[in-house]
DNA sequence: CGCGAGATTGATGGTAATCAACGAACGTGG
DNA sequence: CCACGTTCGTTGATTACCATCAATCTCGCG
């Protein structure tokens, strides 16, 4: 895949395009605006933009104060960060997740830095608007302390699969998670590049292509991207999967 | 240190005691209550137990359901989880903080497990009370998502600590934030044993044991629990410190 | 003084990063 | 439509990092 090389101040430029009154409807039917007033809702998307970005795009680089809660309608974002030269991957945010709360939130600058993998189309709603009626709305409140709680178990989970277990045990229970995920017993379908999957692991992409071939022995098969699971009990025996790691909360 | 073998039931028998009124006002300056009504206090007061635990009390059990929310008074606690045999620390609470409070919220399961490191001083309130009080009190939501927040901060930097970093920079990091913290500077003076320290560290005890030697080139000394910083600025010139990975939120 | 838990040191093997080379897939331009 | 070039993925060789097992050392305490 080739990534445009496309800076993300056009989406901060005077540019950007108020929603229209077709999306209103679809936005009001997320989960994300559950049991908030209208009137809540009415400012949030009156203040709010939504737009479509090119694959490729750095929407939000760490260190930077938080302007805008970002919440992803369609496509798939990179969460990454960096530090010391090196850099890795965080999580991937999948539609409808909101991204980055905490910083919005406390009014501080971003931990990670985010970009798109896919054309994707992002919801922002300045952190102002969001503190703002947090303190206004209490349902609104509400569904943000979920989607905190969510974040931060998550978080949670992420740190135990990363210090409790090797490179080859979190790719084996990844597979697992995602075969679930996917609804398709028995095999995995990558719909990210293999580089990135091996950063979101926590290994190089050297490291990744020698543990899928050590999965061999446990019946993990893989033509490009797809991923043949033949046995999964013996790949489950060998990844000794455990919800509290790898249930997405 | 010899850690009593204790059993936690003691805290979730009936023997429990209720808090005493001289202790109220003590609780009540506490920023964690700050702003919010008398009334959502003095509930969670009447539901909640306030009382001290030796050494080495396991408070609570990852997978069981979250049924008190923990607040840590006085001493030390020890925030850790397993998975596959393995075993690792996740966090230090120290007064005052509050732990698992996502667990409480989401009414779900507590991902990780806590123990008392030293005789600790711990008020509990009841999950339910506390759901309770957040619906109806704005201000003791506020707090709660203030605090969340903090949690959630928290968790994104060790996992950024863990990903980006070996051990003896981990090592090195470490020893600079706690050396500022302390108010100590060229010093750290050790309040936990070693072999916790390694598994907060991410590592074994033979191994910090070697990395704490390994930096010796850069001026660091130990003799006992009290670690010497004899060239801070060299020691932060391996450690390549960065306040997104270790300011404490 | 002697015991025991924690800390250190050494030896070894496993796990992972790095450097380098090669092969496969894909898009572009001729 | 093919040739080329770029990017991604794989494989190999080497080194760094880390866990494990074992032995010794230290120190507080009975």
């Amino acid at each position: 895949m080739t990534f445009v090389n496309y800076s993300a101040s056009i989406a901060q430029s005077k540019g950007r395009a108020p929603i229209r009154a077709e999306d209103t409807a679809a936005l009001r039917g997320l989960r994300l605006f559950d049991g908030i007033a209208e009137a809540t809702f009415a400012d949030l998307i009156a203040a709010g933009y939504l737009q479509f970005f090119p694959p490729g795009v750095t929407l939000i680089r760490e260190r930077d104060p938080a302007d805008f809660l970002h919440v992803v309608i369609e496509g798939t974002v990179e969460l990454y960060a960096g530090s010391g030269g090196r850099e890795t991957t965080m999580e991937f945010i999948r539609p409808v997740g909101a991204f980055i709360l905490a910083a919005v939130l406390s009014d501080q600058i971003y931990l990670q830095s985010a970009r798109t993998l896919t054309r994707a189309r992002i919801l922002m709603i300045p952190a102002e608007r969001v503190r703002h009626w947090m303190a206004q709305d209490a349902g609104f409140m509400r569904m943000i302390v979920a989607e905190l709680a969510r974040g931060y178990r998550q978080a949670i989970k992420a740190l135990k699969n990363q210090k409790l277990r090797t490179g080859a045990e979190r790719l084996a229970n990844w597979l697992i998670t995602q075969s679930a995920l996917q609804g398709t017993p028995g095999y995995v379908d990558l719909d990210i590049e293999k580089r990135v999957l091996a950063a979101r692991l926590g290994m190089t992409p050297e490291n990744l292509s020698r543990a899928l071939a050590s999965l061999a022995i446990h019946g993990v098969h893989s033509r490009g991207a797809l991923i043949e699971i033949k046995d999964p009990a013996a790949l489950a025996g060998f990844a000794k999967p455990d919800p509290l790691v790898d249930a997405p909360e």
